[in-house]
RNA sequence: GCGCUCGUAGCUCAGGUGGAUAGAGCGUUGGCCUCCGGAGCCAAAGGCCACAGGUUCGAGUCCUGUCGAGCGCGCCA
């Protein structure tokens, strides 16, 4: 048990003796303020009581029984402040390794679900870096994480791209990234006056699609995506392809199932007639029109009903799919994919989810909430409370609405090329030796993706992000290599420590001699868990980017730490011996958070910078 | 019209289940290398937390309303 639990759970056991038992928020006192920690508790004592506060935090004081590492308690007015054992505290987060209490379940998590027909742009990266960093983070939380990607290979944009290439006689020259070079196909048929008349190809091609023809076409843009994204640092378990999700049969399975909820029906007069139809009104309150139309007077199914049996499967409401490997991601983990010739999923891998996170930009905030909603129509009440929309607002370039049609995008390639290039650039400025080093480009290369993806992700998903360059590839201020620069300058202390020969690992250490000044940064290093926990809670990986900001800012500000006399006051190397190895355990420690915590969100850390 | 999301410093944003004097970055101004890395640090200036009510011992946070912004509302995908 931590040490804000302990605290949390003595507070009420003095509570419980006062006769007012409560829920004890602990929190940290804030600066300026005595303690460490504190607690409110004396309000809704009192006010159950019928007491003054401050009499009740002086005899919360003096009955309270201190956990181990809490040195003493004081009440401030009506708060009740412990202050910690400050050898203990940092000893104990120094020798205390980053775990979480393991949660069960499974989570599957669909991103990045790009349309097999042109180039990422980088409203898109939005969409990958939140994906692929949630999923990082329910990892740490100790859940087990299934990444999805869904293609859609039957759609209207894979069969313009494809019909452009043979309408165009476009050949391939095999050395342009191939997304791109499709993508050009898309944009110039987009552009082409005669492309009323040209209605019956596309159709044509679109039934080709369907017919799984040219699933080998599709798939070579897959694989350009895919490069795309295992360069941002993205991960993948499994391909779905709308193609198997209706071949393996899940729309019919969805619908039988939704036959047998009293909120669906076959009207048979009305605007509605012949249709089969669902009421969503008990779920989604204070709509004009609570009918949802899942299958055609004609007998064909609407988008929404796919999308349903997607997650119906989704949640292993039932079988059918077949699986086979992909590819092997840059880690050496085989990637695997819906096909029509693979092997039935016996041992239940894939699927079967406990939780589903989708990351969708909002504008499908109204679809996914229907989708959600037919959980609970199919009588799924505890499915559709785990069924979560991560819902982001859609970027936009420079102001503008990023069009792929009219090719109004910057590419996510191009993105990542600049920000590796400006990141060399500023390396060879302010520091030439290192951009004269053989792994410059290598550091450069962390230092740009980490840019991009902290830039996708620092900010609450529902905010609007206008993609400019200047700050979306930012090196300084609230940036990844801002926290980058910290972890490497943790790492350039232990460096030189291990080149005087000096411990990093606690032996010799004198942790008594630690001053508040050491305290300060073991208090943030504890805080991972709860950011981890809190992340987990909220859906969004920007709660662990603002934690990781407050690390580097905590370390930075310790680093530069000024005396009375205006002197550094926590240098490490020249520390008394004693204090010199507990504050290099300290900063050891600090150093795997920094890799702990920009891991979670995908940043690795360069070698120097 | 209805629904969803949002409104915090000049700009971009943080702000655990409501708790102590609302915090960063960018920009502006002024400082800091006799000291482990200046992509850094310190300081100053800058706030009716959109507005009005309400709940509460306590509201940036919860509720209602108003104003403003964005998005969505098809037997399209």
């Amino acid at each position: 048990m931590d040490l804000k639990a302990q605290l949390k759970a003595a507070v009420e056991r003095a509570a419980a003796d006062l006769g007012a038992p409560v829920d004890a928020a602990i929190q940290e006192t804030p600066a300026n303020k005595p303690g460490d920690y504190g607690t409110p508790a004396a309000f809704q004592i009192a006010k159950a009581l019928g007491q003054n506060p401050a009499q009740v935090a002086a005899g919360l004081a003096e009955r309270v029984q201190l956990p181990e590492g809490i040195s003493r308690v004081e009440a401030a007015g009506p708060f009740l402040n412990f202050f910690v054992d400050v050898g203990a505290f940092v000893r104990g987060v120094v020798e205390k390794p980053f775990e979480m209490p393991p949660l069960g379940g499974k989570v599957v998590i669909e991103h990045t679900s790009v349309n097999p027909n042109k180039e990422l742009h980088v409203g898109h990266l939005r969409n990958v870096v939140l994906g692929d960093s949630m999923a990082r983070i329910f990892r740490a939380a100790g859940h087990t994480v299934e990444v999805q990607n869904y293609i859609d290979d039957t759609g209207r944009q894979a069969a313009e791209s494809l019909f452009a290439e043979s309408h165009y006689q476009r050949v391939w020259d095999g050395v342009q990234k191939y997304d791109h070079w499709m993508g050009e196909g898309y944009v110039r048929l987009n552009a082409d006056p005669a492309k009323p008349s040209l209605e019956e190809g596309i159709s044509a091609v679109m039934h080709r699609l369907e017919a799984g023809e040219l699933r080998g076409e599709v798939e070579k843009v897959v694989k350009a995506h895919l490069a795309t994204c295992f360069r941002l640092g993205a991960r993948y378990d499994l391909l779905n392809w709308e193609s198997d999700v209706v071949g393996s049969g899940f729309l019919t399975q969805a619908m039988t199932i939704l036959e047998g909820s009293r909120y669906t029906t076959h009207p048979t007069e009305g605007k509605y007639a012949g249709a089969f139809v669902m009421d969503v009104s008990e779920f989604m309150p204070g709509l004009e029109e609570p009918n949802v139309v899942l299958l055609r007077s004609d007998g064909t199914a609407m988008y929404a009903a796919k999308d349903i049996g997607y997650q119906f499967w989704k949640f292993g409401l039932f079988e059918g799919m077949r699986f086979k490997p992909f590819l092997t991601d840059p880690e050496g983990h085989t990637v695997w994919t819906s096909a029509p010739g693979g092997q039935p999923d016996l041992e239940r891998r894939f699927g079967h989810a406990q939780e589903v996170i989708n990351v969708i930009d909002s504008r499908q905030d109204h679809p996914q909430t229907v989708v959600r909603s037919a959980l609970g129509v199919a009588g799924e009440g505890e499915k559709k409370e785990r069924s979560v929309h991560l819902s982001y607002a859609f970027v936009t370039l420079e102001g503008q609405t990023i069009s792929g049609r009219r090719g109004i995008a910057v590419s996510a390639d191009d993105a990542m090329d600049e920000a590796e290039n400006r990141a060399l650039k500023v390396l060879a400025e302010i520091n030439p030796d290192l951009a004269a080093r053989a792994d410059a480009h290598e550091i450069a290369r962390r230092i740009g993706i980490g840019a991009i993806r902290f830039a996708m992700l620092k900010a609450e998903p529902t905010r609007k992000i206008d993609f400019r360059w200047e700050q979306a590839l930012a090196l300084n201020g609230d940036t990844a290599p801002y926290v980058q620069y910290a972890a490497v300058r943790a790492a350039s202390i232990l460096r030189r420590a291990q080149e005087a020969g000096h411990a990093t690992d606690g032996t010799g250490a004198d942790w008594d001699a630690l001053a508040d000044l050491d305290l300060g940064l073991a208090k943030m290093v504890a805080r991972l868990p709860e950011v981890v926990a809190q992340s987990v809670r909220v859906h969004s990986p920007h709660v662990v980017a603002q934690y990781a900001l407050d690390l580097a800012t905590a370390f930075n500000a310790w680093f530069n730490a000024k005396d009375r006399a205006g002197k550094p006051a926590t240098n490490v190397l020249q520390s008394p011996a004693g204090l010199r190895e507990a504050r290099l355990a300290l900063v050891a420690r600090l150093r795997r958070a920094f890799e702990e915590t920009l891991d979670l969100i995908g940043i690795e850390v360069p070698a120097a910078m």
